[in-house]
This record gives structure tokens, C-alpha cells and sequence, in this order.
RNA sequence: GCCCGGAUGGUGAAAUUGGUAAACACAGCGGACUUAAAAUCCGCCGGCGCAAGCCUUACGGGUUCAAGUCCCGUUCCGGGCACCA
């Protein structure tokens, strides 16, 4: 073998066995178990960062550690191929969307590779094929008509120079990110799935998923948020232009506080409401009000941070208990997409009403009270919008406490007709219509006769035309006449294809149930998925807690109902990655533009305590120095750049510190994880060629706990290198020195070993069975760290005579194992090399001896009042007893009792003793 | 703003889940080898203190024989908030 550790050749060598053996291709074997991983397949942004491989690593080393568990593993990779990247990449190049996604997967997956991962390959896709997106397009049809899948009206942000749609993403403080316009609300058509209809089930079955962490479960129960409330009405007899009363005469509201249904001073209603619309006709003030609220932002973070304003229409409805008259405003606040667009004010007791009425110098009246605690007008106060208070101030309500009233409110209310106690939930339905080119088609024909014709099934897929090159102004399938163009299924008149296309979301909703099927059937699934399915393990970034997880398992109970498969949730297990973060860094354009600049692009310095950093255009010098009252010494200084920057700067004691840098200035953004958008991915390509797959692969395992968010930097990155050259080293070391000394004959097994190597052959035990835990749960930064102290006592250990060689021969067949879903390659080549067996794959998971793992004495720590005072070695199975009074003689208990008895002693087995004094 | 996380040496982190805080590494410092450099090996490495010892897990309280770990409050950072994926 090689004295010299060269990973280039080594993983070369490692793959072209992998390849040639189709190691990682596998097919449903009905006597085996199995195992599902499943990493989140990756957008094709143009090049790996971090982020991906540290989920494929993860992935990668659960996959290796089960099949030398025995498993049948499966675990495969694919392209989350449409999306916005790719057209505002077009935008930028010019190139057509479908070059540019096919290419970045030509060359992410050359990345992929050369990292080793045991990918099944030949089950790839990517959902930008009309073979895959084929089946979105048939089960939405499906939903269409099961009634899951409907057309209604959606609100979106307008662009109202580029006469075009807006993604959130695109919108920058309130502006479109091309032309600077103020963005507008618009309601448009489009189609939604009927994801609320199964709210009920998608938050019950969050309590079969054992197998998810706690917060991602809490998460998605907070986000379909069930509550139980009151929808009511208050009346009145405003009359429409029909002369009729509007919506029946009836204003209705939702609230989950009815208790605080006494306090009600005001109602509020969305701009669009019925009621706005009709009082702004005859008023010049609410009309412009109105239509200053269609402008703005559609997201609620910005909907719940604005200021909140409204306007009185001078309309008033009557209070349905008090049968007071109540004053109707128009509050920007309130969404007519939410509920029925209107809420009733309660400023006494909720936050934002009490804002507005502070505000508007509206009426508060409390109607709860909470113990003894006064209210005051000054201040909003917490207790306010307690649920643990009861009523006051509330007529035959008064005393009741919170679910008292509301069960008595809502019968009253019910008695009269006008409400009824509801089950409300936050989950809104998932629109899934997207006004752009670069998505899967929605298969549906407009015909002016027939109205929306589904396309048949016979006709699917509806293709996407690959050609086009969006320029940002509105879809280009809008100008593909071709495209356009089509008969009516129904009637066969010339009518005009929907050019909208499908949510992103949709694409990943189910790509885990297409791998698992037989490549090209002509099937959504085939029979190979009951055997694959469900995941066993799910690996991806905690940023997807909540929508795309929560829209796979939607999607999988649709095709449960629709009949395609049996198992009613996708993921069993769920590991959350950690996001890799890196910093951003933007330039300033006109108009509030931001350009993002890599950071591999970026220096920064510290200067007088504040950060600044620069892109270094021409990769020349740049020069730091102090000025100490003004002298300074900047003619050692060299600088040559196209570009040079004067900084300075006055520290605390007055000093400057000046430094002058070649490039361009950039500002400082956010650390944020990392991504295409704010340019901010760390390319492994350059680790990979300078130190090999298997020391970065090392790295980022041993850098950070898997769920840990990591902010990333590669110092450190040689020591993972210096590790495995080490590793190979005593390989080289064992095959020249070591091996020879092993005996015709084995004879470690029952033999007693000298205390060194009773010793050593039991750290290298215990390690293992550290190491196993750890994988069990999951946390592989200390399985590589068990792995580098096997190495240290590898090293150290003793290495003359035949049962030494052999204690080692053992010992290292540990590390190389334990190494292996870690670092794949080295681990191949020193088993085949150092005579291990002809491929480490096959070789099985090691377990710890339970006779290497005896120890004749334990070591306890002893406490006096809770402070560490002293150790105390006792025999393994000493009693309790003899323990305390072996503590109690101690020199350092005597020392700090200080003459005290000692008034408790707490033994803890095999930890510690603590003598209380 | 709301929901979910996180914070431990100069740095990345560990701590058998309430029981020796800082394992394992990185950087740094000192030494060996070398004509020299690289590589490699050995030693030191939270703070204060001559020492005995005291202090130390973002900050402030609490529970406990014992708290990085549990409870209450605060600050800062990250993620999600429905058209980024």
C-alpha cells in the first residue's frame, strides 16, 4: 500500500468499486427489512453549498451505518427543478429556464458524486420532466373531481409597471423589486386545495409521528391552530343600492374571547367588505382610505408590524345582547380573506384593539377582572387578555369565568338565531396558482361556452414548451400561441389553454412516493412503493418545518383517498437539520436595490470596534495600520488596486487605526442561512479538491451536533485532514509492523491480557459502545470524536508480541467500521489493503464485548455540601455502605466538615458521593 | 407583531439527560527533529491568586444535597409567517 494519505486516489479508486459493482442499486426484497433515507432533494441553483452537504453527509452516514446493519437501504436523489431562480436567471442571461435547470444538475450532480454519497441513482428525477409532472397534473384533476381541488379568488401582489404578479420574495419594502412601483393588492381567479378539510386529521395523526421532534409537531399544530369560538352577527338595516339590507341585514364576526362580548365599543371591517364599500359612496375621505389599503404588503408579518389605521364609516349595527348601537370602522387590520372580513373591538381586552382605541379615542370598557388588579386606561397591561379572569360590568354574565360565559353567550346568541359556537382553525387553504412560466401546468382549457374544461386524461401531460425566456414582464406562455391555443375537449370550439402553473410545493409534495416506484411506470406508484413506503428516516432543513411538511402529508392522505397507496403518513422519523449560515453582504443600488455579494468574495476588518467589509475585486493587497496621534507609518504599506478606500477610525483610547483597502465597499448584512437568493453559499468544490471527500464529509459531521444551527467557517478543516492521514498512517504502521507478529493461530479470544492491554482493548470497547449510543441518537459530531480517541489510544497502545497485535488487529477493525459511514472512502481502502475483507459494505456493524468492558475498580467523585473535593477509588461492587464510610474517613471530608458531622451523605452509583455538613 | 429554536474558553464544541463544566478538535504559546521550511512528535492552554483557594455555562431571580441541564422573568441571535425553496 501507499505510505503517503492521497484521498484523490484513494476515493477515485473507492467509487470506480462502488460504480462497478452497482453497490448502492437496490430493489424491493421482500425478506429483508428496509430502510427508507431520504435526504430533501435540492433546488439546482448552480452549485452545492454547505447547507446540502451537510444534509447529504447525514443522510449518507444513517444510510451506511444501516446497511451494515443488515437493512435493504434505499436512498435516493433527485432535482426540485422548477421554481423562480431559473427565470430570474433568464431575466439576467437571457438563457431559457430549461438550459440553465438541466445544466446546474449536470454539474450539481457531478458535485454530488464526487462526494461519495451511496445514492441510487438510477431512480434520479427531476420534477421539471413532463414524466413527473405528469402525475401532478392527473391528481389534480383527481382533486377537481373529488371537490378537493376549486377555483376561487386569490390576493396577490401587483406590479403595476411590469403588469405582473409578485412573489413575497420580490416585494422590497413594499415596492417591486425590478421597477421600484408601489406594489398593489390584486384579486385574481386561481385554484385552491381543500387542505382544511383535513385539518382535523393532519393535527390528530401529529400524534402518531413518534418518531418527529417535539417542535416541529408543535409547530405544525400552532400553524393549523384549532380554536373553538363564536361566529355571530350583529344586525342592522342598511340598505344596499338594491334596497335590500346588506348580506341579510347581518354583519357577522368570529371571536374566540365571546366572554369579552360585553365590552364590544366598535366593529372593524376589511377594506373590500360590503359594508366599507357601500359607505365610501357617499364619502370622498373612506373612498381614498380604501383604496390607500389596497396598496401594500399581502404578508402577515408586514400585516401584523404596520400601524394600524381605520376610518369610521358612519354606519352603525346593533349589538345583538346589549342591543346597543355600535359604531362600524374600516380597519386596514382586518382581511377580508380571513373569516368573513370583519371583527368586533373589544379594546379592554385585546392588544390591538385597545392600540386602536387609544388611538381613534374610542370607548374602553372592562368586562373581566383578574383578582384585585386594577385597570387603567394609561397602559396596555398583560393580564388584560387573560383567559383566567371572570366577568364584571357584563349584566347576568358577571362572576362567570371564561368558559362559563362563553358556553352562556353563545346559548343566548344561539336562542336568537344569530350565532352558534364555532370550530375556527388559523390553516387557510393552499392556493396553488402561480402566475409564471417556469412551473408545471395547471391542465385545464377556458372555453367560452363550456366555461373551465379539465383536459383529459388522455391528453396529459400538458407540456410546457422549454424554449421560452421570461423577461420579467408577465408569463411568457401568454405570447406562445401555440401553447394558447386548443380545442375544447367538451364542445371542440377553439378555446384558450390556463396558462397558470403550479405551485413549486406541489412538485415536492410527493417526489419521496415517485423514487420508490419502478422507473418509468406509467403509474403515479406501483406496487415497489408499499414495500419502500413510508420513509423511515427523513432528513432536512428545520426552514421546512412547517409548509412543505405539512403540505406532503396533505398530499399523501389525498392520493390515500384517491386510492393509490395505504399508508396515511409519509415520514416515520424526521431528523431537522441544522441550517449552515454565512454572513451577507450587499451593495446599495438606486431605487433601494440590493446586489448580493459572496462571501468568498468579501474581507472584513475591525476597526475602532466597528466591521467593515470590502470586496477584494482585484485580489490585491490591502494594508491595516495605527496611526498613533496622527503619524503613521503607511509607507510600508503597498498598494495596488484599481480601487482604493481610506477607512479610519478612533478606538476608545483615541487612537486611530486607519486601513486602506483595495475594492469595493459592501455593506453588512444578517448572518442567514444559506442561499442562491442572498448569494451567500459556500461552494465545497474547493475543500473537496484540496483535502479529498472524506475530510470534508469528516468535517462538517464533527463540527456540529446535526440539529445545531452552524455558522460556517472551514478553520478547523485541517485537523479532519491531519486526523485521516493519521489513520492512514497507523495503517501503513499495522500492515509493516504489526501484523506480521499475529500467530498461525488466534488466541485473544479468552486469553487474559496484561493490564495495559486490558486497559486500552477497553477504551477502545467502551468508545464503541459510546459511539453506538450516539448514533442512536443521532448526534454523529461525538460519534467522530470517539472515533479520533480511538485513534489517540491506537497510538499509545502497547504493539509487541502476538496478543498485543492481535488486541490491535481488533481494535483498529473497530475504527475502520465505526469510520465508515463517515468517511467511506479511506475506510474501503485500508479494509481491503490492511486484509480486513474484500469490501467494508458487506462487513458487519461492531458491538462492544461485554467481557472487554469488566473493570475490577471505579472511581468516585466525592463532595463535601455540593463542592468537589476529592476522588475515591472503590471495588465495582462495593456496598453502599462501605462507600459512606470510606467517604466519611476521607482526608478531604475531614478537612471541610471542619469539626461538623455530617448531617446526609448521597451516594450516587458509579458518579459520586455529596456529604452534607 | 405572532409561533419555534439557540446562547458554554480566543474558536467549533462535549457533558452518560439533575451528579467531575470545558471531552475531542482548531488557533495560539513553548520545546524536539531539520542547514532551513513544511510535515511530524512532546508539553502548556477559562479567569483571578505566590499559594491554600475563589470565581465561571448570555443576564436577573428561584427549586434542589447537587443546576449548563428544571421553573419564572429579561436581552441578543437564527428560522417560519402561507408566491424563496
Amino acid at each position: 500500500m501507499q505510505d503517503k494519505y492521497l484521498p484523490a486516489d484513494i476515493e477515485r479508486a473507492a467509487q470506480q468499486h462502488w460504480d462497478s459493482t452497482e453497490a448502492f442499486r437496490v430493489h424491493a426484497d421482500a425478506a429483508r427489512p428496509k430502510y427508507y433515507c431520504l435526504s430533501m432533494f435540492p433546488y439546482p441553483s448552480g452549485k452545492l453549498h454547505m447547507g446540502h452537504v451537510r444534509n447529504y453527509t447525514i443522510g449518507d452516514v444513517l444510510s451506511r451505518f444501516h446497511k451494515m446493519k443488515g437493512f435493504n437501504v434505499l436512498q435516493p436523489m433527485g432535482w426540485d427543478a422548477f421554481g423562480l431562480p431559473a427565470e430570474n436567471a433568464a431575466i439576467q442571461n437571457g438563457v431559457p429556464p430549461a438550459k440553465w435547470t438541466y445544466d446546474n444538475i449536470a454539474y450539481m450532480k457531478q458535485q454530488l458524486k464526487s462526494l461519495g454519497f451511496a445514492i441510487d441513482w438510477r431512480r434520479e428525477l427531476a420534477t421539471c420532466t413532463p414524466e413527473y409532472y405528469k402525475w401532478n397534473q392527473w391528481l389534480f384533476l383527481r382533486m377537481l373531481e373529488k371537490g378537493v381541488a376549486e377555483r376561487k379568488t386569490q390576493v396577490v401582489n401587483w406590479d403595476p409597471v411590469d403588469q405582473t404578479v409578485l412573489a413575497n420574495e420580490q416585494v422590497i419594502d413594499g415596492r417591486g423589486w425590478r421597477t421600484g412601483a408601489v406594489v398593489e393588492k390584486r384579486e385574481i381567479p386561481g385554484y385552491y386545495l381543500k387542505i382544511t378539510d383535513y385539518a382535523d386529521e393532519l393535527l390528530g395523526d401529529l400524534d402518531e409521528l413518534t418518531g418527529w421532534p417535539e417542535r416541529v409537531k408543535l409547530m405544525q399544530a400552532n400553524w393549523i391552530g384549532k380554536s373553538t369560538g363564536v361566529r355571530f352577527a350583529f344586525q342592522h338595516d342598511i340598505a344596499g343600492d338594491d334596497g335590500q339590507p346588506i348580506n341579510d341585514g347581518k354583519l357577522w364576526v368570529f371571536t374566540t374571547r365571546a366572554d369579552t362580548i360585553m365590552g364590544v365599543t366598535f366593529c372593524a371591517v376589511a377594506a373590500e367588505h360590503p359594508l366599507a364599500l357601500h359607505a365610501a359612496k357617499g364619502n370622498a375621505e373612506l373612498a381614498a382610505f380604501i383604496e390607500k389599503c389596497k396598496h401594500g404588503s399581502v404578508m402577515e408579518a408586514d400585516m401584523a408590524t404596520m400601524e394600524k389605521e381605520g376610518l369610521p364609516t358612519g354606519l352603525f349595527v346593533t349589538h345583538p345582547l346589549t342591543g346597543k348601537q355600535v359604531e362600524v370602522w374600516v380597519g386596514n387590520y382586518v382581511l377580508m380573506s380571513y373569516g368573513d372580513g370583519a371583527v368586533m373591538g373589544v379594546p379592554a381586552h385585546d392588544e390591538r384593539d385597545f392600540a386602536f382605541a387609544k388611538k381613534y379615542d374610542l370607548p374602553i370598557e372592562q368586562v373581566v377582572a383578574l383578582g384585585d388588579k386594577a385597570y387603567s386606561l394609561d397602559a396596555w397591561q398583560e393580564w388584560y387578555g387573560s383567559k383566567d379572569g371572570v366577568c364584571v360590568n357584563s349584566g347576568k354574565y358577571d362572576g362567570l369565568n371564561y368558559t362559563d360565559a362563553v358556553d352562556a353567550i353563545a346559548a343566548d346568541l344561539a336562542a336568537q338565531g344569530i350565532g352558534e359556537k364555532k370550530v375556527q382553525w388559523r390553516l387557510r387553504d393552499w392556493g396553488i396558482s402561480r402566475q409564471r412560466y417556469w412551473g408545471c401546468p395547471i391542465p385545464i382549457i377556458h372555453c367560452d361556452s363550456c366555461g373551465s374544461v379539465p383536459v383529459p386524461d388522455d391528453q396529459l401531460p400538458v407540456v410546457l414548451p422549454e424554449d421560452c425566456v421570461p423577461d420579467g414582464s408577465g408569463n411568457p406562455l401568454h405570447k406562445r400561441l401555440d401553447f394558447l391555443h386548443v380545442d375544447c375537449p367538451k364542445c371542440g370550439k377553439p378555446a384558450r389553454r390556463e396558462t397558470d402553473t403550479m405551485d413549486t410545493f406541489v412538485d415536492s409534495s410527493w417526489y419521496y412516493a415517485r423514487y420508490a416506484t419502478r422507473f418509468g411506470a406509467d403509474k403515479m406508484v406501483d406496487e415497489e412503493t408499499d414495500y419502500w413506503m413510508t420513509v423511515d428516516q427523513y432528513i432536512g432543513g428545520i426552514e421546512h418545518a412547517i409548509l412543505h411538511l405539512l403540505y406532503s402529508r396533505f398530499w399523501t392522505k389525498v392520493m390515500r383517498d384517491v386510492g393509490l397507496v395505504t399508508y396515511r403518513e409519509p415520514f416515520a422519523h424526521l431528523l431537522t437539520q441544522g441550517m449552515v449560515l454565512a454572513p451577507t453582504y450587499f451593495r446599495e443600488l438606486e431605487g433601494g436595490k440590493k446586489e448580493w455579494v459572496n462571501p468568498s468574495n468579501v474581507t472584513e476588518s475591525v476597526i475602532g470596534g466597528k466591521r467593515y467589509a470590502w470586496v477584494q475585486n482585484d485580489g490585491l493587497n490591502f494594508g491595516e495600520t495605527n496611526l498613533v496621534e496622527g503619524r503613521g507609518n503607511q509607507s510600508k504599506i503597498r498598494i495596488s488596486a484599481s480601487k482604493l478606500d481610506v477607512i479610519r477610525d478612533d478606538d476608545e483610547h483615541g487612537k486611530q487605526s486607519v486601513v486602506i483597502v483595495a475594492g469595493d465597499r459592501v455593506q453588512i448584512g444578517g448572518v442567514e442561512k444559506m442561499s442562491k437568493s442572498k448569494n451567500n453559499g459556500v461552494d465545497p468544490e474547493a475543500l473537496v479538491k484540496q483535502f479529498g471527500a472524506d475530510t470534508c464529509r469528516f468535517f462538517i459531521i464533527f463540527t456540529a451536533h446535526p440539529e445545531q444551527s452552524l455558522e460556517w467557517s472551514d478553520a478547523g478543516v485541517e485537523g479532519a485532514y491531519r486526523f485521516l492521514r493519521r489513520v492512514w498512517s497507523f495503517g501503513h504502521l499495522f500492515a509493516s509492523e504489526i501484523r506480521g507478529q499475529i500467530g498461525a493461530q488466534r488466541q485473544l479470544a479468552g486469553a487474559k491480557l496484561p493490564e495495559d492491554l486490558t486497559a486500552f482493548r477497553r477504551e477502545i470497547h467502551l468508545l464503541l459502545k459510546q459511539a453506538n449510543y450516539d448514533l442512536g441518537k443521532q448526534q454523529f459530531n461525538t460519534v467522530a470524536s470517539a472515533t479520533m480517541k480511538m485513534l489517540n489510544a491506537l497510538e499509545k497502545a502497547p504493539r509487541q508480541g502476538a496478543l498485543a497485535a492481535e488486541t490491535i488487529e481488533e481494535c483498529f477493525g473497530i475504527l475502520l467500521r465505526v469510520l465508515s459511514p463517515l468517511t467511506p472512502h479511506i475506510s474501503h481502502a485500508l479494509w481491503l489493503d490492511l486484509g480486513y475483507g474484500e469490501d467494508i459494505l458487506k462487513a458487519a456493524w461492531p458491538e462492544p464485548l461485554d467481557a472487554a468492558l469488566v473493570q475490577d475498580e471505579v472511581e468516585l467523585m466525592l463532595q463535601v455540601n455540593g463542592k468537589l473535593r476529592g476522588a475515591l477509588r472503590v471495588p465495582a461492587d462495593a456496598a453502599k455502605d462501605a462507600i459512606e464510610a470510606a467517604a466519611l474517613a476521607h482526608e478531604a471530608t475531614i478537612k471541610f466538615l471542619e469539626g461538623r458531622a455530617a448531617k446526609k451523605v448521597v451516594v450516587v452509583p458509579g458518579r459520586l458521593v455529596n456529604i452534607v455538613g
